[in-house]
DNA sequence: CCTGATAACGGTACCGGTATCGGTAACATG
DNA sequence: CATGTTACCGATACCGGTACCGTTATCAGG
């Protein structure tokens, strides 16, 4: 059961290859009965286009091609629908690849994606190797960099500081009382945009003469199973610490677990901070304080800047949309 | 800045385009200082090809669709990173399509995906409309569906019984004493999986002469948010409860969370009950029992299925893969 | 010296569509 | 009646690769 072409489509409606693209297409300079041949031809058939032909024939793809580090993290599948849903309309479809947090397989991914001649490429971050960059911007398509502002754009760049998230809950857990900080991370070689946030945030407390008082960080990802091991090991050797900055919320939410087992009163006696605001954080039975990343909306407004570049390629718009986490599940003084 | 073509390549190592095509492609029949030449040529130009082009013109893509009804929440994004995993190494690339729980549009997207003459597909659940299983048979590629037993296969299938799931929670919260038992779900228009489960539930307490106490049902997408509301909602007006069945392990945390929050001791007066096996559910400071669905194995299963396929298309092997979750979480007497 | 095998390469015909340019028929217009 | 115009439709040339067959040069063997 070979598929049908459009050729076949033609031959059955009685007219030429040409009419019958023209007609499916929807295009003018086509009589209506012809035209419904035609579509009743492709019924008949169950005529499904090939957009290979298509594309290496018209020439584009209306592809949008999305390389993200990870999927078994909550955060970047729903990056993906923002982009999806950004899309929806728009004629383009995303595709997506996933680098497993490895330059290496990131470049052959972007390889790989390229080949597909996508109309625009995503890719998350903004710390590619030099040859990677080279490959991206030989590709001659807009190239977006995506969730992080911290360095220099190839192109566009959509994204937060995570620099600046890291200050921003420094402060904030300063200013609500809190000194005897430490830090609980993981992956810490992978995920450059976690040690942004907490690069910045020591640099907060080095300016007031403070440093984090302790560290747990191990190579596995963050989890919340993992986030609870490295809590309880943590407070087993320091156990008079009044606050605990995570690399993210799945890590603090397993610290809270931890917490409301061993019988902490969280955040009385110790505050909890993590980043993204991932829903979950809204939920728990108390409080952690997030940096709330609009994560959907990020993708979404990527997905948007896509499209409008495409309607018109001549006025270019800004080249960088900044997003601000907001903190949340922080009583501020 | 145009991207290069095999041509441009060709032309500056002073070779023809098959020779180039011959020597990228590392095929015999190549002199050993040509390949060089040609290699180096494309390098110089960063040429990379065209996929288009090479499938349109090899017949073969190999692309493997997949259909996923959202990527909102976690198990999704588990089963896609399962397909690449399994994927990686065959030479194939999986492609992703998000449906929204929408017949509708899980018909557009599979003719989208079709399109792109993938040389399989993986759908999510055995329950697609007649025309879009038309579609997909008359592809004349292997199908795959995905997450569910329960139900006719159109082609191969791999996946687990939620009928089963549904039955084995029954008589398991049975046989730990649990007779006043509430259900709390969301979205069961949709999520045709979660109906199977609490309708075979709802048969074995049926067979006790036993039904569901209350049932808390709205029509949102489910969440530990909204898991914590139903439950509070609920708790108000049946307090006497001793087990909910939660439609899945995301409302079944947001209900532990209501729980603890009203102080209400879990599980010894109340069980929770849910499904997936969430990695979540393994650090929560109170246990609620799950089913642990294999969604990650599932997902490299149907992968490896698919590169067995291409390999020998002759030999058939199982039509059919089948995973049982095992429950977790509940101390059985 | 002729033959045949082998290695290395090139030419041509596709793959399934779309762009582009023409062509034809029917009808209105001067 | 000649001449545009308009509405439809078809022929042809691509798009950038690969499959397939053919060609050429070189060299060993009888």
């Amino acid at each position: 059961m070979r598929r049908s072409t459009l050729e076949e489509v033609a031959a059955l409606a009685g007219v030429s290859k040409m009419t019958a693209s023209r007609a499916l297409r929807g295009a003018s300079d086509v009589a209506h009965d012809t035209r419904e041949r035609v579509r009743k031809a492709a019924e008949k058939l169950s005529y499904v286009g090939n957009r290979l032909a298509l594309s290496l024939s018209s020439q584009r793809t209306n592809l949008v091609a999305v390389v993200v580090p990870s999927m078994s993290n909550t955060v970047f599948p729903e990056v993906l629908s923002g982009i999806n849903a950004g899309l929806v309309g728009s004629g383009m479809q995303a595709v997506f690849g996933i680098s497993d947090y490895d330059e290496e397989k990131e470049r052959e991914i972007i390889r790989d994606m390229l080949s597909w001649q996508p109309s625009a490429i995503i890719v998350t971050g903004l710390d590619q190797p030099d040859d990677t960059v080279a490959m991206l911007k030989s590709a001659g398509i807009p190239i977006i960099q995506l969730m992080d502002l911290d360095g220099t754009p190839v192109d566009f760049n959509v994204g937060l500081s995570h620099g600046e998230a890291g200050r921003d809950m420094a402060v904030a857990l300063l200013a609500a009382g809190r000194r005897k900080i430490a830090y609980v991370g993981s992956a810490l070689e992978k995920d450059l945009r976690a040690v942004k946030r907490m690069t910045a945030f020591a640099g907060v407390l080095a300016a007031q003469g403070l440093s984090f008082v302790a560290e747990q960080v191990d190579d596995g990802f963050s989890s919340i199973a993992r986030g609870k091991r490295l809590t309880a090991r943590l407070l087993a050797s320091n156990p008079d610490i009044d606050c605990i900055y995570y690399s993210n919320d799945d890590m603090a939410a397993g610290g809270l677990f931890c917490c409301m087992e061993m019988g902490i009163p969280v955040p009385s006696q110790i505050v909890l901070a993590g980043f993204n605001g991932l829903d979950l954080t809204e939920a728990l039975p108390a409080p952690i304080a997030t940096s709330k990343s609009p994560r959907r909306a990020m993708g979404e407004a990527a997905a948007r800047l896509i499209t409008d570049i495409m309607r018109n390629a001549s006025e270019t718009g800004p080249k960088t949309i900044v997003f601000k986490p907001p903190i949340t599940g922080l009583r501020t003084v």
